[in-house]
DNA sequence: CACATTAACTACCGCTCGGTAGTAAAACGT
DNA sequence: ACGTTTTACTACCGAGCGGTAGTTAATGTG
């Protein structure tokens, strides 16, 4: 975004940057930090190891900033997602509905890389831990609002709305391991099915 | 159960083959698989690495024993709670209870051993992927057979009682990454209350 | 055409990994 | 006492790990 192509001297990168990222991040999305390892990330990308170095710094200097690209992206994901589905009950349908396409197909298939990293690393984490926190509570506040929109305002309560919305975040996180678990298409969709039948009684 | 002392000749073992197990699984269940190196698993044992090999076999196949046992003693527990819970939504109010009272103390508290594996190692198994497949099943069944029991006659329908059970099923899950991620006391405490909440609805 | 600068590439390092051969020690039966 | 069996323990192996020094190849600048 910033100054990108302010290139001043000596021998331009035969690799595109971007490119390169994208395709370590689905390395590590798939097979988890720990079991890859630098020989796997040197083979996917085509890139040279020192030059990897030389590039991202260390094995976990560039999980770092793959982490942080990817949370960037996925808020921004999100956040179309949740613009997308308009207010009420029904958007939160809709959401369901988009979260259910994504994670039959595509990128989605893998979970969330920031759930499935937390989950491999807390015991052992060295700083990755906190890492989504932020994250995780900018989601927060926008399921948040997006269940709170479909609320009647008469009976509109916090603490429901509260619990309604720790109750999604739950179910997303455990949907996260189902996919992960390797669901078929057709389990996802009725464990989404579920979900949508609870968000009715909401209504 | 059979034969433990049965031991004929040759030298006895210095140490306790259940003890040991124990603490070994207490390691995996922290640091996950494949943080767990075999010198860990030494220092934390005590017992030389030779008599690991020679006792458990190799850290793969000791991995498999260690999960066994473990699911065993799981679903045991899991049938005890079931068990002592009772028939009706009360009796999921009282499992969901039991489930609080284990997750914020004791061994609860680094999620389920099976889940955390699965998700670990999903991407790059050897064949831990479908060891709990059997698992699953019975404790589906399980649930089911409570969330079936909660429903009144008259209105039971069997893919309902499917979708709350899959959503129920979801939610443990979540709530496995919920606790593993760090969720202190409170936070896991509103998680079971959104859920008692939701189980309300089933009335 | 030098020269500085940056990247690509080769070769290597120390370390830890899972796993094993070989030996010493403790129990048994005869 | 003796051989047998089983375990405890030491020492070691090859492979793979993350990481780096040093050289060669491109580029822009003077």
């Amino acid at each position: 975004m910033s100054g990108t192509n302010m290139r001043s001297r000596g021998r331009p990168r035969l690799f595109d940057e971007d490119a390169v990222l994208d395709e370590l991040t689905a390395l590590f999305w798939r097979k988890g930090y720990s079991q890859t390892s630098m020989a796997d990330l040197v083979d996917a990308s085509g890139v040279h190891k020192s030059s990897l170095y030389s590039t991202f710094g260390t094995k976990e200097e560039l999980f770092a900033k793959i982490l942080q690209r990817y949370l960037a992206a996925r808020m921004g994901m999100f956040s179309k997602l949740v613009e997308q589905a308009g207010p009420g009950i029904d958007g939160i349908h809709a959401f369901l509905e988009m979260l259910r396409g994504d994670l039959v197909s595509g990128t989605g298939q893998w979970g969330c890389l920031l759930v499935n990293s937390s989950s491999e690393l807390s015991g052992t984490a060295p700083g990755f831990e906190n890492f989504g926190v932020a994250f995780r509570k900018e989601l927060r506040e926008r399921l948040r609002a997006l269940i709170r929109q479909a609320e009647p305002e008469v009976t509109a309560n916090n603490s429901v709305t509260d619990q309604r919305t720790d109750l999604f975040m739950t179910f997303m996180l455990g949907l996260n391991l189902t996919v992960r678990g390797g669901a078929d298409e057709n389990e996802i969709g009725r464990v989404i099915d579920a979900m949508q039948a609870t968000v009715d009684t909401w209504r």
